[in-house]
DNA sequence: GGCTTAATGCAAATCACTTGCAATTGTTTT
DNA sequence: AAAACAATTGCAAGTGATTTGCATTAAGCC
Protein backbone atom coordinates (compact mmCIF):
# COMPACT_ATOMS: atom_id res chain seq x y z
CA UNK A 1 0.00 0.00 0.00
CA UNK A 2 1.88 2.98 -1.45
CA UNK A 3 1.03 6.89 -0.94
CA UNK A 4 -1.65 8.32 -3.22
CA UNK A 5 1.35 10.94 -4.88
CA UNK A 6 4.25 7.88 -5.34
CA UNK A 7 1.32 6.03 -7.21
CA UNK A 8 0.70 9.21 -9.48
CA UNK A 9 3.99 9.55 -10.19
CA UNK A 10 4.29 5.98 -11.18
CA UNK A 11 1.30 6.57 -13.57
CA UNK A 12 2.55 9.32 -15.33
CA UNK A 13 5.46 7.61 -16.27
CA UNK A 14 4.08 4.40 -17.97
CA UNK A 15 1.67 7.46 -19.31
CA UNK A 16 4.83 9.25 -20.79
CA UNK A 17 6.54 5.95 -21.85
CA UNK A 18 3.49 5.00 -24.10
CA UNK A 19 3.31 8.73 -25.63
CA UNK A 20 0.30 9.58 -23.98
CA UNK A 21 -0.65 12.49 -20.99
CA UNK A 22 -0.91 13.12 -17.43
CA UNK A 23 -4.31 15.17 -17.34
CA UNK A 24 -5.85 17.05 -14.85
CA UNK A 25 -9.25 14.34 -14.83
CA UNK A 26 -6.65 11.61 -14.97
CA UNK A 27 -5.23 13.06 -12.32
CA UNK A 28 -8.75 13.40 -10.12
CA UNK A 29 -9.97 10.05 -10.94
CA UNK A 30 -6.59 8.09 -9.78
CA UNK A 31 -6.93 10.21 -6.57
CA UNK A 32 -10.52 9.40 -6.04
CA UNK A 33 -9.16 5.25 -7.12
CA UNK A 34 -6.61 5.76 -4.35
CA UNK A 35 -8.84 7.10 -1.64
CA UNK A 36 -11.97 4.97 -2.84
CA UNK A 37 -11.77 1.74 -0.14
CA UNK A 38 -14.79 0.30 -1.75
CA UNK A 39 -15.75 -1.28 -5.15
CA UNK A 40 -17.54 1.76 -6.72
CA UNK A 41 -18.59 1.88 -10.44
CA UNK A 42 -18.05 4.44 -13.11
CA UNK A 43 -21.09 6.58 -11.87
CA UNK A 44 -20.20 6.29 -8.05
CA UNK A 45 -16.58 7.63 -9.28
CA UNK A 46 -18.14 10.13 -11.45
CA UNK A 47 -19.98 11.31 -8.61
CA UNK A 48 -17.15 11.74 -6.46
CA UNK A 49 -15.02 13.19 -9.11
CA UNK A 50 -17.00 15.58 -10.14
CA UNK A 51 -17.56 16.89 -6.47
CA UNK A 52 -14.23 18.31 -7.21
CA UNK A 53 -14.07 19.35 -10.25
CA UNK A 54 -18.03 19.77 -12.23
CA UNK A 55 -16.57 20.02 -15.78
CA UNK A 56 -15.59 16.16 -15.86
CA UNK A 57 -17.65 14.26 -17.88
CA UNK A 58 -18.91 10.78 -17.15
CA UNK A 59 -17.34 9.18 -20.74
CA UNK A 60 -13.79 10.17 -19.28
CA UNK A 61 -14.42 8.44 -16.10
CA UNK A 62 -15.67 5.46 -18.59
CA UNK A 63 -12.11 6.29 -20.92
CA UNK A 64 -10.18 6.63 -17.90
CA UNK A 65 -11.03 3.09 -16.27
CA UNK A 66 -10.32 1.61 -19.99
CA UNK A 67 -7.06 2.98 -19.61
CA UNK A 68 -5.91 2.43 -15.91
CA UNK A 69 -6.89 -1.27 -16.35
CA UNK A 70 -5.15 -1.82 -19.30
CA UNK A 71 -1.87 -0.21 -17.92
CA UNK A 72 -2.68 -2.57 -14.59
CA UNK A 73 -3.60 0.22 -12.44
CA UNK A 74 -6.67 -1.36 -11.53
CA UNK A 75 -8.86 -3.95 -11.44
CA UNK A 76 -12.26 -4.48 -12.63
CA UNK A 77 -14.95 -6.71 -11.24
CA UNK A 78 -18.97 -6.95 -13.00
CA UNK A 79 -20.63 -9.02 -10.23
CA UNK A 80 -23.99 -10.19 -10.21
CA UNK A 81 -25.89 -7.09 -11.67
CA UNK A 82 -23.57 -6.77 -14.34
CA UNK A 83 -21.89 -3.02 -13.80
CA UNK A 84 -18.42 -3.18 -14.02
CA UNK A 85 -16.91 -2.04 -10.26
CA UNK A 86 -13.35 -1.43 -10.07
CA UNK A 87 -10.47 -1.14 -7.43
CA UNK A 88 -6.74 -0.22 -7.49
CA UNK A 89 -4.48 -3.19 -8.37
CA UNK A 90 -1.77 -2.46 -5.50
CA UNK A 91 -2.82 -5.32 -3.13
CA UNK A 92 -2.64 -8.82 -3.26
CA UNK A 93 -4.50 -11.23 -5.07
CA UNK A 94 -7.87 -11.78 -3.54
CA UNK A 95 -11.52 -12.65 -4.40
CA UNK A 96 -15.43 -11.61 -2.91
CA UNK A 97 -18.12 -12.55 -0.64
CA UNK A 98 -21.20 -10.16 -1.77
CA UNK A 99 -23.95 -9.78 1.42
CA UNK A 100 -27.25 -10.85 -0.58
CA UNK A 101 -28.65 -8.78 1.86
CA UNK A 102 -26.64 -5.28 2.30
CA UNK A 103 -24.63 -6.12 -0.88
CA UNK A 104 -21.40 -5.30 1.29
CA UNK A 105 -18.66 -6.59 -0.28
CA UNK A 106 -15.68 -8.41 2.04
CA UNK A 107 -12.68 -9.80 0.46
CA UNK A 108 -10.44 -12.87 1.25
CA UNK A 109 -7.98 -14.88 -0.34
CA UNK A 110 -7.36 -18.49 0.03
CA UNK A 111 -3.97 -20.41 -1.08
CA UNK A 112 -5.67 -23.37 -0.60
CA UNK A 113 -8.79 -22.89 -3.54
CA UNK A 114 -6.45 -20.87 -5.45
CA UNK A 115 -3.82 -24.09 -5.79
CA UNK A 116 -7.17 -26.13 -6.23
CA UNK A 117 -8.21 -24.24 -9.04
CA UNK A 118 -4.55 -24.49 -10.97
CA UNK A 119 -4.63 -28.22 -9.99
CA UNK A 120 -8.50 -28.83 -11.53
CA UNK A 121 -7.46 -27.55 -14.58
CA UNK A 122 -4.12 -28.92 -15.23
CA UNK A 123 -6.08 -32.23 -14.77
CA UNK A 124 -8.55 -30.68 -17.69
CA UNK A 125 -5.50 -30.23 -19.61
CA UNK A 126 -5.56 -26.01 -19.19
CA UNK A 127 -3.52 -23.28 -17.34
CA UNK A 128 -5.14 -20.68 -15.87
CA UNK A 129 -5.55 -17.19 -17.17
CA UNK A 130 -7.09 -15.64 -14.53
CA UNK A 131 -10.38 -16.63 -12.83
CA UNK A 132 -13.55 -15.41 -10.81
CA UNK A 133 -14.52 -16.46 -7.43
CA UNK A 134 -17.69 -15.15 -6.14
CA UNK A 135 -19.65 -16.04 -3.43
CA UNK A 136 -23.09 -14.54 -2.30
CA UNK A 137 -23.92 -15.25 1.25
CA UNK A 138 -26.14 -14.19 3.96
CA UNK A 139 -24.60 -13.65 7.52
CA UNK A 140 -25.05 -16.27 9.90
CA UNK A 141 -26.54 -15.77 13.07
CA UNK A 142 -24.38 -15.86 16.76
CA UNK A 143 -26.52 -19.26 16.85
CA UNK A 144 -25.59 -20.12 13.82
CA UNK A 145 -21.70 -19.14 14.07
CA UNK A 146 -21.43 -21.35 17.23
CA UNK A 147 -23.04 -24.68 14.96
CA UNK A 148 -20.42 -24.11 12.67
CA UNK A 149 -17.94 -23.62 14.96
CA UNK A 150 -19.03 -27.08 16.63
CA UNK A 151 -18.69 -28.42 13.29
CA UNK A 152 -15.74 -27.89 12.39
CA UNK B 1 -31.00 -36.65 -16.79
CA UNK B 2 -34.76 -37.90 -17.41
CA UNK B 3 -36.68 -37.68 -20.98
CA UNK B 4 -37.72 -34.49 -22.60
CA UNK B 5 -41.71 -34.92 -22.70
CA UNK B 6 -41.06 -35.94 -18.84
CA UNK B 7 -39.92 -32.37 -18.52
CA UNK B 8 -42.58 -30.58 -20.34
CA UNK B 9 -45.02 -32.53 -18.44
CA UNK B 10 -43.69 -31.70 -14.88
CA UNK B 11 -43.19 -27.50 -16.42
CA UNK B 12 -46.97 -27.59 -17.15
CA UNK B 13 -47.82 -28.74 -14.15
CA UNK B 14 -45.51 -26.27 -12.22
CA UNK B 15 -47.29 -24.00 -14.55
CA UNK B 16 -50.62 -24.82 -13.83
CA UNK B 17 -50.38 -24.82 -10.58
CA UNK B 18 -49.21 -21.08 -10.70
CA UNK B 19 -52.00 -20.00 -12.76
CA UNK B 20 -49.93 -20.02 -15.86
CA UNK B 21 -49.97 -21.25 -19.89
CA UNK B 22 -48.43 -23.68 -21.62
CA UNK B 23 -47.91 -22.07 -25.05
CA UNK B 24 -46.39 -23.31 -27.89
CA UNK B 25 -43.76 -21.09 -27.80
CA UNK B 26 -42.75 -22.30 -24.12
CA UNK B 27 -43.26 -26.06 -25.16
CA UNK B 28 -40.69 -25.53 -28.81
CA UNK B 29 -37.84 -23.62 -26.27
CA UNK B 30 -37.84 -26.19 -23.42
CA UNK B 31 -37.32 -28.55 -26.53
CA UNK B 32 -34.81 -26.64 -27.97
CA UNK B 33 -32.80 -26.35 -24.02
CA UNK B 34 -33.22 -30.03 -23.36
CA UNK B 35 -31.21 -30.75 -26.97
CA UNK B 36 -28.85 -28.34 -26.44
CA UNK B 37 -25.77 -29.62 -24.69
CA UNK B 38 -23.76 -26.16 -24.73
CA UNK B 39 -24.54 -22.76 -23.05
CA UNK B 40 -26.33 -21.25 -25.23
CA UNK B 41 -27.26 -17.46 -25.20
CA UNK B 42 -30.82 -15.90 -26.20
CA UNK B 43 -30.39 -14.84 -29.46
CA UNK B 44 -28.78 -18.66 -29.98
CA UNK B 45 -32.14 -19.95 -28.49
CA UNK B 46 -33.99 -17.97 -30.63
CA UNK B 47 -32.54 -19.17 -33.83
CA UNK B 48 -32.75 -22.07 -33.36
CA UNK B 49 -36.08 -22.13 -32.52
CA UNK B 50 -37.42 -20.32 -35.01
CA UNK B 51 -36.25 -22.35 -37.33
CA UNK B 52 -39.24 -24.21 -36.38
CA UNK B 53 -41.32 -21.53 -35.55
CA UNK B 54 -40.97 -18.40 -37.64
CA UNK B 55 -43.47 -16.72 -35.92
CA UNK B 56 -41.56 -16.43 -32.48
CA UNK B 57 -40.18 -13.61 -31.27
CA UNK B 58 -36.95 -12.76 -29.09
CA UNK B 59 -38.78 -11.18 -26.96
CA UNK B 60 -40.70 -14.20 -25.86
CA UNK B 61 -37.35 -16.06 -25.33
CA UNK B 62 -36.39 -13.59 -23.07
CA UNK B 63 -39.69 -14.11 -20.82
CA UNK B 64 -39.57 -17.65 -20.97
CA UNK B 65 -36.22 -17.69 -19.89
CA UNK B 66 -36.99 -15.89 -17.21
CA UNK B 67 -39.65 -17.77 -16.32
CA UNK B 68 -37.96 -21.22 -16.82
CA UNK B 69 -35.13 -19.49 -14.41
CA UNK B 70 -37.23 -18.46 -11.83
CA UNK B 71 -39.08 -21.91 -11.95
CA UNK B 72 -35.92 -23.59 -11.55
CA UNK B 73 -36.15 -25.31 -15.00
CA UNK B 74 -32.85 -23.73 -16.09
CA UNK B 75 -29.58 -22.03 -14.90
CA UNK B 76 -28.30 -18.74 -16.24
CA UNK B 77 -24.79 -18.09 -16.37
CA UNK B 78 -23.06 -14.45 -17.34
CA UNK B 79 -19.39 -15.24 -18.65
CA UNK B 80 -17.02 -12.43 -19.34
CA UNK B 81 -18.31 -10.86 -22.37
CA UNK B 82 -21.56 -10.18 -19.99
CA UNK B 83 -24.27 -12.15 -21.81
CA UNK B 84 -27.21 -14.34 -20.73
CA UNK B 85 -26.36 -18.11 -21.38
CA UNK B 86 -28.53 -20.85 -20.32
CA UNK B 87 -28.56 -24.58 -19.63
CA UNK B 88 -30.95 -26.93 -18.28
CA UNK B 89 -31.29 -27.66 -14.50
CA UNK B 90 -31.49 -31.47 -14.45
CA UNK B 91 -27.98 -32.05 -14.10
CA UNK B 92 -25.58 -31.77 -10.72
CA UNK B 93 -23.92 -28.61 -9.72
CA UNK B 94 -20.85 -27.44 -11.19
CA UNK B 95 -18.37 -24.63 -12.33
CA UNK B 96 -17.10 -23.76 -15.66
CA UNK B 97 -13.21 -23.41 -17.24
CA UNK B 98 -13.64 -21.24 -20.52
CA UNK B 99 -10.89 -21.91 -22.94
CA UNK B 100 -10.07 -17.97 -23.83
CA UNK B 101 -8.79 -18.81 -27.03
CA UNK B 102 -11.79 -20.83 -28.41
CA UNK B 103 -14.60 -19.56 -26.11
CA UNK B 104 -15.40 -23.43 -25.36
CA UNK B 105 -17.00 -24.37 -21.80
CA UNK B 106 -15.53 -26.99 -20.50
CA UNK B 107 -17.84 -28.01 -16.89
CA UNK B 108 -16.40 -29.39 -14.49
CA UNK B 109 -17.10 -30.31 -10.64
CA UNK B 110 -15.08 -30.21 -7.20
CA UNK B 111 -16.06 -31.33 -4.01
CA UNK B 112 -13.04 -30.15 -2.36
CA UNK B 113 -13.19 -26.18 -3.89
CA UNK B 114 -17.30 -26.61 -2.67
CA UNK B 115 -16.42 -27.09 1.03
CA UNK B 116 -13.74 -24.68 0.69
CA UNK B 117 -15.78 -22.35 -0.02
CA UNK B 118 -17.96 -23.03 2.50
CA UNK B 119 -15.50 -23.29 4.98
CA UNK B 120 -14.17 -19.92 3.59
CA UNK B 121 -17.81 -18.01 3.98
CA UNK B 122 -17.79 -19.68 7.45
CA UNK B 123 -14.82 -18.15 8.87
CA UNK B 124 -16.16 -14.84 7.79
CA UNK B 125 -19.72 -15.18 9.33
CA UNK B 126 -21.39 -16.04 6.71
CA UNK B 127 -23.21 -18.76 5.02
CA UNK B 128 -23.44 -19.09 0.86
CA UNK B 129 -26.42 -18.59 -1.04
CA UNK B 130 -24.55 -19.19 -4.13
CA UNK B 131 -21.58 -18.56 -5.63
CA UNK B 132 -19.59 -18.22 -9.41
CA UNK B 133 -16.73 -19.91 -10.12
CA UNK B 134 -15.08 -19.43 -13.42
CA UNK B 135 -12.11 -20.10 -14.71
CA UNK B 136 -10.73 -18.52 -17.98
CA UNK B 137 -7.45 -20.83 -19.47
CA UNK B 138 -5.62 -21.94 -22.44
CA UNK B 139 -4.98 -25.47 -23.54
CA UNK B 140 -1.15 -26.83 -22.26
CA UNK B 141 0.71 -28.31 -24.93
CA UNK B 142 1.93 -31.47 -24.68
CA UNK B 143 5.26 -30.58 -23.34
CA UNK B 144 3.21 -28.40 -21.23
CA UNK B 145 0.89 -30.98 -19.76
CA UNK B 146 4.45 -33.65 -19.03
CA UNK B 147 5.48 -30.79 -16.78
CA UNK B 148 2.63 -30.36 -14.93
CA UNK B 149 2.48 -33.97 -14.38
CA UNK B 150 6.41 -33.97 -13.06
CA UNK B 151 5.66 -31.19 -10.63
CA UNK B 152 2.78 -32.80 -9.08
C1' DG C 1 -68.32 -22.06 -29.62
C1' DG C 2 -67.88 -18.26 -26.32
C1' DC C 3 -65.51 -16.05 -22.21
C1' DT C 4 -61.68 -14.50 -19.43
C1' DT C 5 -57.18 -13.28 -19.07
C1' DA C 6 -52.43 -14.86 -19.72
C1' DA C 7 -49.07 -14.63 -23.40
C1' DT C 8 -47.32 -12.95 -27.67
C1' DG C 9 -45.27 -9.85 -31.33
C1' DC C 10 -43.80 -5.52 -32.31
C1' DA C 11 -41.93 -1.21 -31.45
C1' DA C 12 -40.18 1.75 -28.26
C1' DA C 13 -37.64 2.28 -23.98
C1' DT C 14 -33.70 1.17 -20.70
C1' DC C 15 -29.16 0.91 -19.19
C1' DA C 16 -24.33 0.56 -19.14
C1' DC C 17 -20.98 1.59 -22.02
C1' DT C 18 -18.75 3.31 -26.42
C1' DT C 19 -17.67 6.48 -30.08
C1' DG C 20 -17.45 10.52 -33.67
C1' DC C 21 -16.20 14.99 -33.73
C1' DA C 22 -15.16 19.73 -32.88
C1' DA C 23 -13.10 22.27 -29.18
C1' DT C 24 -9.49 22.14 -25.60
C1' DT C 25 -5.20 21.31 -23.39
C1' DG C 26 -0.57 18.91 -22.37
C1' DT C 27 3.91 18.63 -24.28
C1' DT C 28 7.27 19.60 -27.37
C1' DT C 29 9.46 22.80 -30.57
C1' DT C 30 11.00 27.09 -32.06
C1' DA D 1 6.91 32.80 -24.24
C1' DA D 2 4.37 31.76 -28.26
C1' DA D 3 3.49 28.57 -31.89
C1' DA D 4 2.78 23.88 -33.30
C1' DC D 5 0.85 19.35 -32.92
C1' DA D 6 -1.31 15.55 -31.34
C1' DA D 7 -3.64 13.55 -27.35
C1' DT D 8 -7.75 14.30 -24.59
C1' DT D 9 -12.10 15.98 -23.41
C1' DG D 10 -17.25 17.05 -23.36
C1' DC D 11 -21.21 16.36 -25.60
C1' DA D 12 -24.36 14.07 -28.32
C1' DA D 13 -25.42 10.20 -30.73
C1' DG D 14 -24.78 5.21 -31.25
C1' DT D 15 -24.53 0.20 -29.45
C1' DG D 16 -26.12 -4.09 -27.91
C1' DA D 17 -28.40 -6.81 -24.68
C1' DT D 18 -32.50 -6.96 -22.24
C1' DT D 19 -37.07 -5.07 -20.83
C1' DT D 20 -41.60 -3.17 -21.32
C1' DG D 21 -46.23 -0.94 -23.00
C1' DC D 22 -49.90 -2.14 -25.63
C1' DA D 23 -53.02 -3.94 -28.99
C1' DT D 24 -53.87 -8.58 -30.64
C1' DT D 25 -53.90 -13.57 -30.14
C1' DA D 26 -54.70 -17.85 -28.01
C1' DA D 27 -54.78 -21.07 -23.68
C1' DG D 28 -57.90 -23.07 -20.25
C1' DC D 29 -62.53 -23.45 -18.78
C1' DC D 30 -67.74 -23.42 -19.14
MN1 LIG E 1 -11.52 -6.27 -3.85
MN1 LIG F 1 -22.77 -25.90 -17.49
ZN1 LIG G 1 -8.74 -16.04 -6.51
ZN1 LIG H 1 -19.37 -24.68 -7.66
Amino acid sequence: MIGIEQRVAIFEGQLKQAGLRMTQQRRLILRILAEAHDHPDAKGIFTRAFAHDPTLSLSTVYRTMKLLESQGAIERHAFEDGVSRYEHADQQHHDHLIDVETGQVVEFSSPEIEALQAKIAAELGYEIVRHRLELYGRKLSKAGRKRVKKDV
